[in-house]
DNA sequence: ATGTCC
């Protein structure tokens, strides 16, 4: 793979074979991947041959490999010009997201406290495979209303106020959702998990400001040094997997009919203006739902478990998905146009002054919210002028190991005896997923927003450290 | 990520 380095963070894959336009990929020397590892550049290149695709194939830093689309990619198709949908490019997570929540609680507040806040933490917030949910749907006609008004629907329902929407990406709920799109399978696995965390990285941590990078961002987003923050990282669960899965075998099996050829059959695809291509973005759309309907209700369970121990509820600082696919106007060589644009593992990153931006945010951006790996540390970035990829920067550590080479490495209680003397509360993690999870199977979080920020993709507010976290 | 294979 031919890569020519454009700035000591910006790397251009050159085009060769069936490409269309080049693939950038922001990252350092070192977190570029190499021998072995090249496979997450191969899908740069082959991302890059998907008909109406403009400007270029781009990667985050924490990009590693994933089914189709690189984990960490980011395309943008041209609706009027063949542009087509993957669901490849969104990934089977539909709308896996942070929700960021601060409390008016300094870190020696909560200390007293800390080990009863876990212990009903780990009662209120459902976790783990399976099942297990904050609520019980009276059946499909309430999943219509979650699969169509997302976290609308759960404020509706008394979990939440009108505020924690103005902070919510899209008001709360992706427009144009379909839920006859969403199989019945699909709204069997969902009908129990409304309102969990689900397993593997998911993660909700109790966890504290430890350095303000910019001021005056911070102040907007409601977050001052030693502040309390809670932050919940989860997705669609059984439903958007299966809605994944549906609608890439019927993309699949349309494919010779559309005159689509791919290098690579799990990079499926259809015309975003096809039957196809827009049964799947309804679908999407409502899998997304169903997701920000799960981290309100999140948020309401974690609210009542910090009131009741520490006496302060929990603010929404902002929700925000890294796995989807929207409809955005961007203006390309001097023309507005209509993209479609894919981020998966990639988190969108709206610039001060940008219309979408909620009054309050107007004047900061959008809040962007990395998680890093267990026990380690989180970001809060936002939006610059100017931003590449569409406003899309990096959305987390990045693996390094896969889940089998790390749970084999792990040895799980010395990882949970450096979590203690690191003061990290855990609750509920397995054994099994405590050692996928290890910090040493994920690149540093830190490097991976050096990177980022390097690039131009953002810049930092604040780094956030755990000590405590509910796992699967 | 995921009832880690219908």
């Amino acid at each position: 793979m031919k890569l020519t380095e454009e700035t000591p963070y910006r790397f251009r894959v050159e085009r060769h074979g069936d490409m269309r336009v080049p693939g950038i990929v922001f990252a350092s020397r070192a977190l570029l991947p190499s021998g072995e590892t090249e496979k997450p550049l191969e899908q740069v290149a082959n991302v890059a041959t998907l008909p109406g695709i403009t400007g270029a194939s781009y990667a985050m830093p924490d990009m590693h490999w994933g089914y189709g689309f690189p984990i960490g990619g980011v395309a943008a198709t041209d609706v009027r010009r063949g542009g087509v949908v993957s669901p490849g490019g969104v990934g089977f997570d539909i709308s896996c997201g942070v929700r960021l929540l601060t409390a008016d609680l300094t870190s020696g507040a909560l200390s007293p406290v800390m080990e009863r806040l876990m212990d009903g933490l780990n009662r209120a917030v459902p976790h783990g495979p399976g099942r297990g949910a904050v609520w019980k749907l009276s059946g499909p006609g309430e999943m219509t209303a979650i699969l169509r008004e997302g976290s609308r629907y759960a404020v509706e329902r008394g979990y939440g106020t009108d505020n924690d929407l103005e902070r919510c990406e899209d008001h709360g709920a992706v427009g144009d959702a379909v839920p006859e799109g969403v199989s019945e399978r699909a709204v069997r696995r969902g009908l129990g998990q409304v309102g969990s965390l689900g397993s593997g990285n998911h993660f909700l941590e109790v966890q504290v400001v430890t350095e303000v990078h910019d001021t005056k961002a911070a102040e907007a987003f409601g977050l001052r040094a030693d502040q309390v923050c809670v932050m919940i990282h989860c997705g669609s669960r059984g439903l958007g997997h299966q809605t994944c899965t549906d609608h890439v075998r019927t993309i699949d099996r349309r494919m010779s009919r559309h005159e689509l050829r791919v290098p690579d059959r799990q990079l499926a695809c259809a015309p975003v203006d096809s039957p196809e291509g827009r049964a799947y973005l309804g679908a999407m759309a409502a899998a997304a739902n169903y997701s920000r309907a799960n981290r309100q209700l999140l948020q309401a369970a974690a609210s009542r478990v910090f009131a009741d121990t520490t006496g302060r509820p929990l603010e929404l600082v902002y929700d925000i998905s890294h796995n989807l696919a929207k409809l955005e106007t961007h203006e390309v060589d001097g023309e507005r146009r209509e993209l479609c644009v894919h981020r998966k593992g990639a988190t969108r990153a709206l610039p001060p002054g940008h219309p979408d931006l909620p009054s309050g945010l107007a004047g900061a951006g959008q809040p962007v919210l990395v998680p890093g790996s267990m026990g380690t540390s989180s970001y809060v970035l936002t939006g610059v002028p100017g931003g590449a990829a569409f406003h899309s920067t990096c959305h987390g550590a990045g693996r390094q190991q896969s889940r089998h080479q790390a749970a084999r490495a792990t040895r799980v209680g010395e990882l949970r005896a450096e979590l203690r003397e690191r003061g990290v509360v855990v609750r509920g993690a397995s054994a099994r997923g405590l050692a996928e999870e290890a910090p040493a199977a994920y690149k540093d979080v830190s490097t991976v927003v050096e990177a980022a920020e390097g690039g131009g993709l953002c810049r930092k507010v604040a780094r956030l450290v755990p000590v405590g976290v509910v796992k699967g």
